[in-house]
DNA sequence: TGAACATATGAATAGCTCTTCAGGTGTTGT
DNA sequence: ACAACACCTGAAGAGCTATTCATATGTTCA
């Protein structure tokens, strides 16, 4: 560790800033967007509605399996939520802010490059 | 893989889809974020505006090594950018989309729990 | 020029995470 | 009740990631 040239101003961020605990909250969201399935799933979501289990898979292309447990993770998370309609079970997005956070990158997306 | 219920809403999701490698750009985003470390780091410069790594290393009360590996990936992705001042390398963010992330993301904190 | 300082970098290790496989639960239709 | 189906779950292995240690680069000041 070093010594900081500006002990106030470090001192006055640090007071204002995120806590420990709250960055690691904001940080446990955002690491479960930082999956190419799991995000491709929920665009899917955003997208589409609904869909269920099967659907998923077939849309994103991977094992049924894998979309189980990368919907776990988000179901878990309060980020989907499920709906049983026989044998099937559906998913939808259960969060406005991360709806809106899925909008805002998206646009990021299409502006960089 | 199992079959799907409603091919013709499958299809047409999958082809407003992102595609797999925006998929994989958006994730590598959102796993950026996804580290309470850099979580914190990129609060701290939304607070404070513009930090060198011994006072990020500071208010964040991290190794300045790790720091300076933590903020060589936000570097590389064009999440922050860096100015030099003698000896010294000052931090700022470097995206207004992040900027609205990471703001977004913190209401959406304070909201739940 | 050399010492002190701020930061960067490479290698290595420990810990985490995603996927797969194998098997389990709950539901429908016969 | 049983078979087929949709989905879930636990364990295990491969691959990735964050931190640390040691060392290197670039800057200031005497």
């Amino acid at each position: 560790m070093v010594q900081e040239p500006d002990a106030e101003r470090v001192a006055a961020t640090r007071d204002r800033l995120v806590t420990p605990d709250e960055a690691t909250r904001l940080a446990d969201l955002f690491r479960l967007l930082g999956d190419a399935t799991r995000a491709r799933l929920l665009y899917a979501l955003l997208e589409a509605g609904e869909l269920c289990v099967c659907d998923l898979a077939d849309a994103v292309e991977v094992t049924d399996t894998a979309v189980s447990h990368a919907l776990r993770l988000l179901r878990t998370a309060g980020i989907v939520a499920s709906r049983r309609a026989g044998r099937m079970i559906y998913y939808r997005l259960a969060d406005a802010h991360v709806r809106m956070l899925l909008d805002l990158s998206r646009e990021h997306m299409k502006e960089e490059r």
